[in-house]
DNA sequence: AGGCGTAGTGGGGATTTGTGGGGAACTCTC
DNA sequence: GAGAGTTCCCCACAAATCCCCACTACGCCT
């Protein structure tokens, strides 16, 4: 039940896959079953919700109101990326060409845990997004947490 | 019971099939029997609804206000060129003429998961559609999952 | 220190999926 | 009723996907 934390460096092989830290597949609530929802996350990289976590998404997707452009927009767009995976037998998922194209993935993954859902990032766009970051962990903190 | 997602560029062949994507067969109802109802819909694309799912529809359409000429206006359209198609042993729909006319389709089609619909697209029609989409994916996130 | 188990990595083979096409059955027209 | 045109169903093939097995490195336990 605890959340997805921590961090690791791994490869990504020519066929796409990418191991899950055993860590982060012990987090996994086993209604999950071992099964995850992967699609586009913000700022470049991809993001990994277990099925228990995505189901409540989907609820929220499905009580839009499609005759409202607006909603149509949205639900297309973030279903349009999305796929469902499920870890093989040495705890991996494979993702897709076109994810690792967005995220700018090669051979190389960071993978991140984030309390309700994992990120993978490519490690140069990584880097870019840390250097990019105007404030320091205090400051951010602050702004953040700091009422 | 998972809804429809992801989204696939399939060939439509001289005959005017199309493939529906596994991933979306695999999310299929079993009452739905393979079999669809297909309509047009928003924005020049067409509208597949799994049996199960449209029976809910008509639930609704019925009960439209139907002294409101914008109601009757929308009832009419979507049941004038609604036809019931079922899945081959490939698991290919046809399309009719007139559906591939009215998206615009000729021989690549965009196939879309939009939760308890699929959705229909010629590629360059989508295209536009995106580009013509006034937020970018952050923001329309943020607006509906960020909390 | 040695062995055992687990975690990360890689690859091969079987199966499935997308795609195209042929032929039977059915319909519509003349 | 014959012929042309459709529609439907089945077969075939190449490519992509999935599943399973194998290897290595590291840490833990005895």
């Amino acid at each position: 039940m605890a959340g997805f934390k921590g961090r690791a460096d791994y490869a990504v092989d020519s066929k796409g896959r990418v191991a899950i830290p055993v860590k982060m597949r012990n987090a996994l609530n086993p209604e999950a079953k071992n099964t995850f929802t992967i699609t586009r996350g913000f700022e470049k990289c991809v993001f990994l919700y277990p099925l228990d976590r995505w189901e409540k998404m989907e609820e929220e997707i499905g009580s839009l109101n499609m005759y409202n452009r607006e909603s149509r927009d949205f639900v297309r767009t973030i279903l349009m990326w999305a796929d469902e995976v499920k870890l093989d037998g040495q705890g991996r998922i494979s993702l897709t060409k076109e994810l690792m194209e967005f995220a700018d993935l090669d051979d190389r993954a960071l993978i991140i845990g984030a309390l309700d859902h994992i990120e993978i990032w490519d490690p140069d766009t990584f880097d870019r997004y840390l250097n990019a970051q105007s404030d320091d962990y205090e400051t951010l903190a602050e702004r953040v947490l700091g009422v």
